[in-house]
DNA sequence: GCGTCTTTTTGGAGCGTTCCAAGTTTTTTC
DNA sequence: GAAAAAACTTGGAACGCTCCAAAAAGACGC
């Protein structure tokens, strides 16, 4: 493959020369630039090829995307949720002219991709196990980390509590009184059940955000002289298909179903229709995100909405503004559609 | 920021050793890889740096994804089927231990991109005005195009004139005698409207694909003794929400309205809804494309499908494998649902 | 202890570029 | 037509790494 080098020894030039014909032109005169350029097109020489740039400059000029949890990169295309996120990164980056990169971190090898991928800043979506801010920190990039908090580094998060408690709330208010609690798995694996009685106050690992809209639904339902403890926790991976299917054997009685993604929410509606059981004549569903999905199930779901889009893209603009630490809290709103009603009779 | 040859200096170590340590421990006495990372951890070294191992080596350890036409990266994340297909590229990706980039290109930059994005092979798809392919072949990567034929260079395409074909006999054999086509605008821009008499033959550009269509549609019409210069063909960006008002307010007396992507089919069946229009008693309705989407509508979706997850999974083997250029062409096959009926009376 | 074989370590070469201060050529001015 | 100013070109330095052939160190057998 030939070089800058090989195409100013062709053309009689130096090497700056040839550099300054691709990057800066202007500055080149225009027959010293004609004679380059032929040179160039004889030798079949295409451009300064980005290897030696990215050395020299030091920029890659792309950002990297790094899923939360057990996630890889393709279930951000699956999840409604991180579509969104996603999108909104993907926004602030086409108007920075950056590339994104979706990089892909499995467990162990979420270090090793910080240390290694090929880009200027991160997102990172939390870890449970890994210490993705150590890794972030010694590779000396600006980085954002999402849904976990941290002295002097960037972070956005939401309100978990107070979504969880608007959301309680909302079922008490409409008169219920038998509650399941559709939470996160943020490992891989099957369904966790927990029944009252057989378990100790403690839910599985899970991030900050879990453990907040856990006492967030606490909280609410002693507002309502009622205790977490006597309610089902079922805790399922974002996707797992059969998370409806488990409420409905494991929580029988159940007349307000809370769940922590509209991912989940859909999946619990998407069981009732197969169970002739109807939303929300016999059963009220709370989603959790506000994503757009939701407004198009049937019935439209009700729903803890934040902005995803404006988060990704927030996010996106902090790792390329590189400013000093913020730590942002987004609100939550509590939208009311289709799948919540008073309990029957 | 400290370099191998600083850990060296310190460890009392060559540069090549130290590089052994983080790359092949094997290699390295274990005092002496002691007595290194000692000193890396002294120094706050993290590592190589990936922008020398990037010269070094030649690889980026990343494939590019460039959206068709108008599109942006932000739009793969809206679009029901390039949702799938990047899908179907990530878990290629995730597979073979490969970053994703998603490359932006809007239109004149879209060379430039491919001549400065830092990756070892593309998938693009196919844009109407740049000539992509010979800036890809200049940039002597790997890549695959899609919807695009081409001798000599990696293509993947659907079998757009059965698709198009069998659509329109599902439709006539029905019943079905007045029809509508929405099809697709390649560039940005309003709707273009076509109605019969006041058009020439030929519509406006786009892909190969689209014209392959356009030609599946007149055979199947003329099968049964229609033209289709007599029928209206509506042109959208796919994404456009009002597509379906377009096609309603300009085509009021269709009973049969085909379309080019589900996308835009969801549209026609949202402005039905809100017209009070039924489908598929007032109307009947065609999808293209077979995403996940289009069984989750209401009604769920009559569309010409093909394995978009899988053409982007072979996507991406087939640059990650930089065989020699191979031409594929997918098949494809009428999924019959609940948005096709025949018309009334 | 000495030669032989094996395991470790070394340091030069090269990857391709851009920056920049210094040098050279061309243009302008009087 | 010479001096001054402007425009353009040059080539060394640096970016940080990994490979590899060769040198050095260590292990082993007798």
């Amino acid at each position: 493959m030939p070089t800058l080098a090989d195409v100013g020894k062709v053309a009689g030039v130096s090497r700056g020369t040839v550099s300054n014909v691709f990057n800066h032109p202007e500055l080149v005169r225009s027959d010293v630039r004609e004679r380059v350029e032929a040179a160039a097109r004889q030798l079949g020489y295409d451009g300064p090829d980005p290897r030696g740039r990215v050395l020299r400059d030091g920029k890659f000029n792309a950002i990297g995307l790094m899923p939360p949890g057990a996630y890889a990169i393709a279930d951000m295309m699956r999840s409604p949720y991180l579509r969104e996120l996603v999108l909104g990164v993907s926004l602030a980056c086409d108007e920075a002219g950056v590339t994104l990169s979706l990089v892909n971190g499995m467990d162990e090898s979420r270090t090793s991709t910080i240390r290694d991928a090929l880009v200027d800043g991160f997102i990172l979506g939390h870890s449970v196990d890994i210490d993705l801010v150590g890794s972030a920190r010694r590779r000396r990039l600006p980085f954002v980390i999402l849904e976990s908090a941290g002295q002097d580094i960037n972070s956005i998060r939401i309100d978990g509590r107070s979504g969880a408690l608007i959301a309680v709330r909302h079922l008490t208010d409409l008169g219920h009184r038998n509650f399941a609690i559709l939470s996160v798995r943020r490992t891989a694996g099957p369904p966790i059940v927990h029944m009252p009685g057989s378990r100790k106050h403690a839910i599985t690992a899970g991030f900050a955000l879990d453990y907040e809209r856990l006492e967030g639904f606490a909280t609410g339902l002693a507002e309502a002289q009622l205790s977490i403890d006597d309610v089902p926790i079922i805790e399922t991976i974002p996707g797992d298909p059969t998370a409806g299917a488990v409420v409905f054997d494991r929580a029988p009685d159940a007349t307000a179903i809370l769940t922590m993604s509209d991912w989940q929410a859909i999946s619990v509606l998407d069981e009732a229709v197969r169970r002739g059981i109807s939303v929300p004549e016999h059963v009220s569903v709370v989603g959790f995100d506000g994503t757009a999905a939701s407004a198009r199930t049937t019935p439209p779901l009700t729903t803890v909405a934040h902005d995803i889009v404006g988060k990704g893209r927030l996010a996106a603009e902090m790792v390329l503004a590189n400013a000093s630490p913020k730590q942002i809290v987004m609100p939550v709103e509590l939208v009311v559609r289709d799948s919540t009603a008073q309990p029957r009779g």
